[in-house]
DNA sequence: AATGAATGAGGGTTCATTCAT
DNA sequence: TATGAATGAACCCTCATTCAT
C-alpha cells in the first residue's frame, strides 16, 4: 500500500537520525572504501534529502569523523564470548586465546568492521583526525596484548627471554598482518594463531 | 632505408615515454595514494598533455596496472646487500635475516617502494587487477620464507613442531602489518625482527 | 482583563523581535552588502531559530524591504547639530552648508547608514521595492536642495541664470558621487563642498 | 536544416572563445548583477559545457576579473565622436563639453557599459582586484577633468578661484551620481550638465 | 511564538575521457 | 606522436523556505 511507500520513518529524533546516517555512511564505506563514499549515496539510502545529511553532518570530513568514532564503538562494545574449552589452561595463555578470538570474531563475524578499519589505515596518511583515531586503537591493542605476554613471561607460561613490547607488537602485527595480506580461512588463520602462541610458549625444539 | 629505421626508433622512444609516465604516477602515488592520483598531474609533472598520457595509457586503470607492475619490478631488482656479520650462523638463519634486511631495506631506504606496495595491498579488495598482482606478491614472499623455515626446521634450526606454512604467514604478517600498524623506527623494527626470530627458533623458557 | 492584556503585552513584545531582527540585517548589511545577507546568519546573530525569522519576515525581500524602511526612518532621526558658526552668512547659504554637515555627519558619523544606503542605490535597479524607496529618497532630497537654491537664487545668494531643479541634481550627485566614487578624507570632502558653493553662489572671475 | 541547429562554432581559437565567454558575461552581470552571474548560465549562452567554460576561467573569479578588464577595454576605445558645433567655444570649454558628451554616449548609446561598471562598484568593497579597478578608473577620470579645469582657469575659461582637483572631484561626482541617483532622460542630464558648465565658468549672478 | 527537522533547486568545481587537427 | 578544445557526469555544499510539533 501507499503508506508502505513512504514509510514513517520521517522526522526522528536527532540523535537517532545520526546513528542511521552514520551506520548507513558505515556500510558504505564497508563497500566501496572511503574514496567510493558519497553524501548523496548515503542520504539516499537514509531516505533522506542529501540537505538534510549536511544539517546533521556539515561536512563529508565530519561523516568520516563520525564513522570513525561508530568503529571506535564497535570495537569497545563487540567482543567474542569467552569460550569454556581453555578452563584448565594457565591464565595468561587463556587471555591471549581470547585475544585471539577477538579477532578472529571480527574477521569471521563482522567483516564491516575489518574492512572499515582497513580503510581508515589507508586514509590516515593523508588525514589527521583518522591517523588519531587509528594510532589510538594500536596502541591500546597492543598494549592490551604487552600486558598479557608480561604476565605470562612472569608466570613462566612464555618464553622468559621475552621482550613483551616487541613482542606484542609482533604478534598484533602478525594477526593483522596475516590477515589483511592474505584474507585466510577460518582454519588457516587458526593455525597462524597456534604458531603464534608456539613462538610465545618456546616449545622445546 | 629510412621507413624502417624510423618507426623502429620510434617504438624505442615510445617506450621510454611509458616508462617515464610510470614512474612519474608510481612518485604520485606513493605521495598522495591512489585517491590523490590524477591523471592530468602526471601528465604535467611529465610535461606532457593529458591527451598525451591517454595516447600512452587509454584509462586510467591501465595506468594504475602500469604502476603495479612498475612496483613489482622493482622488488625483482631491489634487494638488500648481504651482510658479512652472520658467517658462523646456520644457513637457514643467515636467509631468515636477509629476509628481515630486506623488509628493512625497503621500510628504511626506498619509502616510496614501500608506500606504493601498502596502497595496493589495502586497496587490492576493491581493485581485481590489483588483487591479482597482490596475492602474486604474498604469494611469492610466503612461498620464499616458507621454504626457509621447512629447511631450517629440518635442520633443527626451527623449532620441531613447526608448521612451515602457518608460520611463514604468520612472519610475513608480522613484518608487514608491524610496519603498517606503527611505523616503527629501525631500533623497534629490529627488536620485532629479534622477537620473530626467537619465537622461531624455540628458545628455551 | 488578562486576555486582554496579554495580547497586547505581546504584540509589543512582537513588534520588539521585528526591530530587533531589522536592526541586525540592517548591520549585516552594511558589512557584507545584500549579496551577502544571509537569514541563518541574521537569525544566529538575534539569537533565534532561522526559522522564528521567517516567522516575521515570511520571506528575505520582506526582511530586505524592512531592511530599507529602517534605513529611512534613520535618515528622518539622525541629522547634524547645527553650527553657530555661520551667522552672519544669508540664510540661503546657512541652509545649504547644513545641508553639507549633513552629509558629513552620514559619511563619518555613521557609516552603517551611509553603507546601506549606498548598497540599496547601487541595488535598485534590480529590485523594484528598492527602487521605489530609493526614488523617493531621492527626491526628497533633490527638493529639499532645489527650495534652497531657489530662495537664494531669488535672493541674490546664488547665481541668477540658476536652474534650481537641474542644479540641485548636480549637487546632489556631486555630493553622494564624490563620496561613493572616491571615499575621500573628511578634508578633501570638504574642498568639494567649498567649490560646489563656489559654483553655486557664481564667484566672479 | 539539422546544419543549422549545430552551428559550426565549436572548436575556436583560444582568444576568440576567451572573448566570446568574457562577452557573454559581460551582458549577463549588465542585465543580473554580479550577484546573478552564473558560469552555468554563461556557458549555456555561449553553448559550450560548463566544464569547458572552466577551461578558459578556472573560476569565477577569474572570470570577474575578465569581465572587470573588459569594461576597462571597452572605456578605452568607445569614445564619443567630437561634435562640430562648438568650434568657436574655448578649447577648455570645448574639452569639458567632450567629457559631458563621453559621459552621455556611454550612458545613452551603452547602457550595458554603464550597468557593469555601477555593479563593479558594488562589488569593489568586497573584492580587492575589483577595487584597484575602480579606483584606477576613477583617479584616470579625475585626472583627465582636472587637466581640463586646471587649463580652463589659466586660460581665463573657468573661474579664477577654482580648485582644480576639488572640483574635478565634484564635477565627475556629479556626473555619476546624478546618473546612478536618477536614471536621467538625455534632456535632464544636459541641464545638469549646463549647471556644471555655468558653476565653472563662474557665470556672473 | 518558537523550534529543529527536512527539503529542492541549484552553484561552482573536478576529472577522466574524447575529438579534430 | 602530440595537442588544446571540449565534454558529461558527478560531487560537495549552500540557502531560503516549509512542516510538524
Amino acid at each position: 500500500m501507499d503508506s508502505d511507500v513512504r514509510p514513517a520513518r520521517r522526522r526522528l529524533k536527532a540523535e537517532d537520525r545520526r546513528q542511521q546516517i552514520v551506520e548507513t555512511a558505515f556500510a558504505m564505506v564497508a563497500e566501496k572504501g572511503f574514496e567510493g563514499l558519497r553524501t548523496r549515496d548515503v542520504a539516499a539510502r537514509v531516505g533522506i534529502n542529501s540537505a538534510t545529511l549536511h544539517h546533521y553532518f556539515p561536512t563529508k570530513e565530519a561523516l568520516v569523523e563520525g564513522v570513525a568514532a561508530h568503529l571506535e564503538d564497535r570495537y569497545r562494545r563487540g567482543r567474542a564470548p569467552e569460550r569454556a574449552a581453555d578452563e584448565d589452561a594457565p591464565a595468561a595463555l587463556r587471555r591471549l586465546r581470547l585475544e585471539f578470538a577477538d579477532v578472529t570474531f571480527f574477521w569471521r563475524e563482522d567483516p564491516r568492521t575489518w574492512a572499515v578499519s582497513r580503510e581508515l589505515m589507508l586514509r590516515a596518511p593523508r588525514d589527521e583526525a583518522v591517523a588519531a583515531l587509528v594510532t589510538r586503537l594500536n596502541e591500546r591493542w597492543c598494549a592490551g596484548v604487552e600486558r598479557v605476554l608480561a604476565e605470562g613471561r612472569d608466570a613462566g607460561v612464555f618464553r622468559a627471554g621475552l621482550d613483551p613490547s616487541a613482542a606484542a607488537l609482533a604478534v598484533v602485527g602478525a594477526l593483522w598482518g596475516s590477515i589483511v595480506l592474505t584474507h585466510p580461512t577460518q582454519e588457516r588463520f587458526a593455525a597462524v594463531c597456534r604458531e603464534i602462541e608456539a613462538g610465545l610458549t618456546g616449545e622445546k625444539k
